[in-house]
DNA sequence: TTCATATATTTGTCACACTAATTATTTGTA
DNA sequence: TACAAATAATTAGTGTGACAAATATATGAA
C-alpha cells in the first residue's frame, strides 16, 4: 500500500468522527433536549462521578480548561450545574448538578442511548473491540495517555 | 455488551480524531507550514483534481458552504487560491492554485506524509483495512454518502 | 517569613462546524 | 416573456477546539 492511500486514514477519521457528531446534534435539536452534545458528555460525567473540580473534570471528559470553562459557563446559565466554592482553596471549584440537572440526565440518558445505537447497525461486538483497539493506539502512538478500566 | 460500553464508540472517536489533528497541526506549525490542517486539505485536493466550483469542493473534502467559503478566503489573503469568475456562470468561481500555492503543495507534501505515519506505528495493513470498513460503516449508517474508488 | 514556582480558572484570539437567512444569478415552466 | 423555483456563494450567530497569556491563590524551599 502506497503512503498516499494510507494517510487517508485521517480524512475518514475525521469525516466520520462530524458526522457522529451532527446525526446525535440533530437529534438532540429534534427531541428539544436543550442541550449540546458536548454538554451532554459533561452532565453524563458529572453524574456518574459525582461532584469534582473543573481541573478533574477536564481530564475526564478530554477537553481543555477553557473549553470546559465554557460549556461550564453555559450549563450555569442554564443552570443545570452550579459552581460551589472549595472549601479549603479559593483558586477551585467544586461542580454540582443542580436537581433540574440530574432530572435532565435521567430524561436524557436513554434516548441518547438509542441514538447512539444507529451507528453500530450492521456490526458487530468484534468489531467493536477492534474500533476501539485502533482508535487507542493511534490515540497513544501521537502522545495519548489511555487509562485501562 | 451493554448498551452503556457499547456507546463509548462516540467518545473514542471524537477525542482520537481531535488528537490526530492536533498531532498534525503541531508539526505543522513546528515546520512553519503557513497552513492549517483543513487549508491542507483544500490546497492537496485543488492539486489533484484541477480548479473546481466552491460546491464540487465542498463535496469532495466533505465540508459545508460556509467553512469552505472561510478556508477560501483566508488561502486567498495568503494568495495559494485564486477565485476566477466562472466565464458561463455568474454566480460561481473557478478556484484555482496560484503559483505559490503550486509550490507549497509540492513542497508539503512528503512532510506531511511522513507526519501521517506516525499515527499508524504499531498497526498493520490488515488493521487499516479494518478501520475503514467501520469507519464507512458508520458513516453510511448516519446518512453519509460514501463514494468508492 | 518570603519569594519563586506551581496550580485552578479565566480571557482573548483564531480557526472550524452547523444552522438559518440573504444575495445574486440561472433555470424551468406557464 | 415572466415569474417561481433552484443553485452558488456569502453572512450572521452560536458552539467548540487549540493555544497563549493573565489572574488569583496555594505551596515549598531558602
Amino acid at each position: 500500500m502506497t503512503q498516499e492511500q494510507f494517510a487517508k486514514y485521517s480524512f475518514l477519521l475525521d469525516r466520520t468522527a462530524r458526522k457522529v457528531k451532527q446525526y446525535a446534534q440533530q437529534q438532540f435539536k429534534q427531541g428539544d433536549f436543550d442541550v449540546t452534545v458536548d454538554q451532554w458528555l459533561v452532565l453524563k460525567n458529572l453524574s456518574e462521578f459525582g461532584p469534582m473540580s473543573q481541573t478533574e473534570l477536564a481530564n475526564l471528559v478530554f477537553k481543555d480548561h477553557p473549553t470546559l470553562t465554557r460549556i461550564i459557563d453555559l450549563l450555569s446559565k442554564k443552570e443545570y450545574v452550579k459552581r460551589v466554592p472549595h472549601p479549603q482553596d479559593r483558586r477551585s471549584f467544586q461542580l454540582h448538578l443542580t436537581d433540574s440537572g440530574v432530572s435532565k440526565v435521567t430524561a436524557l440518558r436513554p434516548k441518547i442511548l438509542q441514538i447512539r445505537e444507529k451507528a453500530w447497525e450492521n456490526l458487530n461486538e468484534e468489531d467493536f473491540e477492534e474500533f476501539k483497539r485502533i482508535l487507542n493506539t493511534i490515540y497513544q502512538n501521537l502522545g495519548g495517555q489511555v487509562i485501562e478500566e
